[in-house]
DNA sequence: TCGCTTTGCTTCGAATTCGAAGCATGAGTG
DNA sequence: CACTCATGCTTCGAATTCGAAGCAAAGCGA
C-alpha cells in the first residue's frame, strides 16, 4: 500500500462543502415543505416522477431507481402515499409481477399547490445565489458526475444464490 | 401570488444533479466505509471532527451544528462509539452542564485505518473525475452556498415558551 | 439572593430507512 | 413440458433519525 493520496485545500474545501451544501438544502427544504403542509421531500419526489412520467405512473423498481432508494423503502412510502390518497396502485397489464404507482388527481392537487413554494425555496436555497456562470458549472459537474456515479454505483445489494 | 419563476433547463439539471449526485455519493462512500468494516459514515464524522479539533474534544452542540444534524441524534451515535470504545465522554471543568466527547487511542487507530480508503472512494466517485478548473469551481460554489445556507436556515426548531 | 429565562443534554415515542429473507411470476434451456 | 434461474415486490426486524418534553445548571435582572 503507498502513501495516500490526500486532498488538498482545494480538493478539501470541494468535498466537505459538498456534504455540508446537501445536508443543509436537504434541511431546508424539507422545512419548507412541512410548513406548507401535507408531504415530505420522498413524498414530493415520488409524486412529482409520476406526474413527469408519460403515462402517469411508474413500477416500484424504477421508482427506486429513480429516487436512489432501498426498494422497501419505496414499497414503504407507495403505501404512506396510498393511504393519504395521492397515489393508486394498479397490476401492470402486462407482467403480474409488477406494481404500477399511479398519481391521482388528489395527488396531481397537491403538486401544484405546492410546487410553487417548492421552487422558491431552491431558488432562495441555491440557484438564485449563485452567479449564472456558476449555474451553468454546478449543470455540468453534476451532469458528469451522475452519470459516472450511475454507471458505478450499485444501488441495490447483490442477491445471493438461493440455498439449496 | 404571481406566476412562479419555473427552473429553466440549466437550472433543473443544476438542482436535480445535485441532489441526486449527493445521494449517490453517499450511498458510494457508505458503502466503502462498510466494507472495511467498523464505522459508518456519521460515525466517521464525529471521529474525524473530534480529531481535528485542537483539545480532540466537542461538546455535543458543538458537534451537533458541525455535523448538521439534530441533538439527539448525536446523543444516540455518541453513546454507540462510547459502548465500542471510539471515545469518552468528559464533563466539562467551566461548566457542568455540558458534556465533551474526546475520541481515544482506539479511535484515533479507527480513523488511521480508514481514512485512505474514504479518501480514495471521495476521489473515485467526484474528484478525480473531474477536470481540476472542476474541481476549483466547484469549491467556490459549496464555500458561498454553505456559508450562506449556514446563515439561513435554522438547524433547531425555535424552542416554545415553557408551559405554566 | 430570589425568580425567571436560557442553555445543554438526555429520554421518549413515532416515523423512516435499510438489508435479508420469502413468495410469486416470468424467462430460458434441455 | 420440467427444471432452474432471474426478476418484482413485500414482509420482517434492526438501526437510525427526528422533535417534543423533561431535567439540571447557568445567566440575569430586580
Amino acid at each position: 500500500m503507498s502513501e495516500p493520496r490526500w486532498l488538498n485545500e482545494t480538493e478539501l474545501r470541494a468535498w466537505t462543502g459538498f456534504l455540508e451544501t446537501s445536508d443543509l438544502l436537504h434541511r431546508m427544504v424539507e422545512q419548507q415543505l412541512r410548513e406548507v403542509g401535507g408531504v415530505t421531500t420522498v413524498q414530493y419526489d415520488i409524486l412529482h416522477r409520476l406526474n413527469e412520467s408519460p403515462e402517469k405512473r411508474l413500477c416500484m423498481t424504477d421508482l427506486a431507481d429513480r429516487l436512489v432508494s432501498s426498494r422497501s423503502g419505496i414499497t414503504y412510502q407507495v403505501a404512506q402515499l396510498e393511504k393519504a390518497g395521492l397515489l393508486r396502485r394498479e397490476d401492470a397489464p402486462d407482467d403480474e409481477r409488477r406494481v404500477l404507482a399511479a398519481i391521482t388527481e388528489k395527488g396531481r392537487q397537491v403538486l401544484e399547490r405546492t410546487a410553487p413554494g417548492h421552487v422558491e425555496a431552491v431558488r432562495a436555497g441555491l440557484l438564485d445565489f449563485l452567479a449564472p456562470d456558476q449555474v451553468a458549472q454546478l449543470a455540468a459537474i453534476m451532469d458528469a458526475t451522475r452519470a459516472h456515479l450511475r454507471s458505478t454505483v450499485q444501488l441495490h445489494p447483490p442477491r445471493r444464490a438461493r440455498s439449496r
